[in-house]
DNA sequence: CTGAAAGCGCTAACAT
DNA sequence: ATGTTAGCGCTTTCAG
């Protein structure tokens, strides 16, 4: 085991200062050609690489960016998270990533740990329970203290930074709105997310399309299911009403759950029923018949909120916080029917 | 903005030294009760927090463990960074994660880069092209430096550092035994994974259990499906032998498409074909039938590899290097008889 | 062309 | 009980 050699090092091997050897690696004029080339190669040779701690103490920057995510065992945030590192790596900045693991909790203990000098800034997208609790006392005292945010998804009016958010609203509007066109009617629509910000969205985007389309809004056709209650038995009380003919999923794992269950009730997809849901991941596509779903570019957005937050890092100048909203695409598969 | 205080403004505030705001803030007994009061009082007051960019100059530990991990969308990656994430949170350790997306030069970059004193250590899954290209020089290099290194699920012998591995032969192996005991007597191998170590003895495992049972070897049943060649259509080579009775995959994917394949080849599941496949996502468990699956703990072996990792890191005498081994579970669902 | 000195924020041994 | 000094590894004036 060697260890990491140092600037002082290489000066002694040479008998010059510190100073110098600094100034040889860094390609200085200052220094003569002869004593730059003794110096680099010896550098080379034996592999010097300067330490970036010392670096970061000097320049008060790190260059690594806090995440902060949910869950990465959801499709969505991995494929955000996918994109912010792609990003960030193209830029040289590294990653110091936590799953809040939709504690508030572990959220705000995260953030207030890492906010010691570590990095300089954040990407976060807030725990459920961070939104259902409605605290969002550690991203002000954060913007408070200076430190650059971006917030993606699950955001909140009551901070004010960049933000990156999917179109949920018009996400839903148009996926109901493609339900419709294609003659149902009567579209129920599921949600096991209505303590998130982005599910009370979508609901709204249900209803927008259903008024549009003079269809009178059915209380009994909203299902909303909590973590507590039981899905199937939530499911069959909806599906007791046989004229339903079209289902709203507002993620993927109720979709794929509803299909499996509507299957063996003997309902032809998407003859008698339709089925879309929000989020493309593997679950939708490889279930029989695949699921339509909304896509909301998850990577594109991980990719936007990292370069959201580096141009800050990076500007001199102050620049105006943005948010920026990600349109949804419908992918079109077999759970629903064809336009005319 | 607030900017960040310091020792020294903490210090210019009481007219005392630095040193003597240090030892109140570490309430030293150096220090009189009324003084450190005072002072402590006006850290908190101020929310001081200490600077950990200058503490890891001073101690030379960063807290930090670099992971790299070749996918994240894999689930079973992603479980294993759930574990790694909660040990080391647990014992105070940050994440710097890399995703090497597979690339070997993305691997040996991200490590050098990272190899400059911002981490403590290592926790990596060598990347597929790492796998298949036989190139460690820069974990070499890492043991070589003295930088501690924990591998796991793809590692290699070639390198002499703390493993955690996964027992795919025996799992391989159990798995295939259990097919022949419910009854199958001709079971294909499917792997797309066959340039993977893991892939290579999950295939030993198989062809073992088949010695085992005095059944000979068919090289028709062991189906190696190239990044480039199309699954369906090999597929369709392999059942084209309409005797075969059970289906080992090797991962999950594979066992979803090679599902709807043979639903639509109107194959009774488990009746006339069995199926099981490594990986215990989501996949298998949402699909009709469920496909029982070989658990591989991905979550423990995360927090296993964290472990033996921060073990090292905090112990001041030189530990053995040690390979765990971890036994892998049958999870029996629908696609494969039960046993009488 | 090279070096001495200061400083980034902090701790610890050593005065006083 | 408090302060001084040195140093972690590096860059950057400013002198020489």
């Amino acid at each position: 085991m060697k260890k990491r050699i140092t600037l002082k090092h290489i000066a002694n091997e040479f008998e010059v200062s510190i100073a110098t050897v600094s100034k040889a690696l860094n390609d200085s004029y200052e220094i003569s050609v002869k004593t730059k080339e003794k110096i680099q190669q010896y550098a080379r040779a034996h592999n010097y690489k300067p330490n970036s701690v010392a670096l970061s103490l000097l320049n008060k920057k790190t260059k690594t960016i806090g995440v902060i995510i949910p869950n990465i065992m959801n499709n969505f945030f991995a494929k955000v998270f996918v994109g912010i590192e792609e990003k960030a790596a193209e830029k040289g900045y590294s990653l110091i990533s936590c799953i809040s693991n939709e504690s508030h909790e572990k959220e705000l203990k995260t953030m207030e740990l890492l906010k010691n000098g570590t990095l300089d800034g954040f990407i976060i997208s807030l725990a459920e329970e961070t939104q259902e609790k409605e605290q969002y006392q550690h991203l002000k005292n954060a913007i408070n203290e200076g430190v650059p945010l971006v917030m993606f998804d699950r955001v909140t009016d009551e901070i004010t930074c960049d933000k990156v958010i999917v179109d949920d609203f018009e996400g839903a509007r148009h996926a109901t709105n493609h339900l419709i066109k294609t003659g149902c009617k009567r579209i129920a629509l599921i949600s096991v997310i209505d303590n998130l910000s982005v599910g009370k969205l979508r609901a709204q985007g249900y209803e927008q399309a259903l008024i549009e389309n003079n269809i009178t809004i059915n209380p009994k056709h909203i299902v909303k299911i909590g973590k507590n209650e039981d899905f199937e038995t939530a499911m069959k009380i909806v599906l007791a009403d046989k004229t339903i003919d079209g289902l709203l999923c507002l993620e993927e794992s109720s979709a794929v759950q509803s299909l499996e269950l509507v299957k063996r009730m003997k309902y032809q997809i998407p003859e008698n029923l339709s089925i879309i849901c929000f989020t493309n991941g593997p679950l939708p596509q490889y279930v029989s018949p695949k699921i339509t779903t909304i896509s909301q570019h998850a990577k594109y957005i991980g990719e936007t909120a990292a370069t959201m937050l580096i141009k800050r890092l990076e500007s001199t100048t102050e620049i105006p916080f943005e948010t920026k909203v990600v349109k949804t695409s419908l992918i079109e598969r077999e759970s629903t029917k064809k336009l005319a």
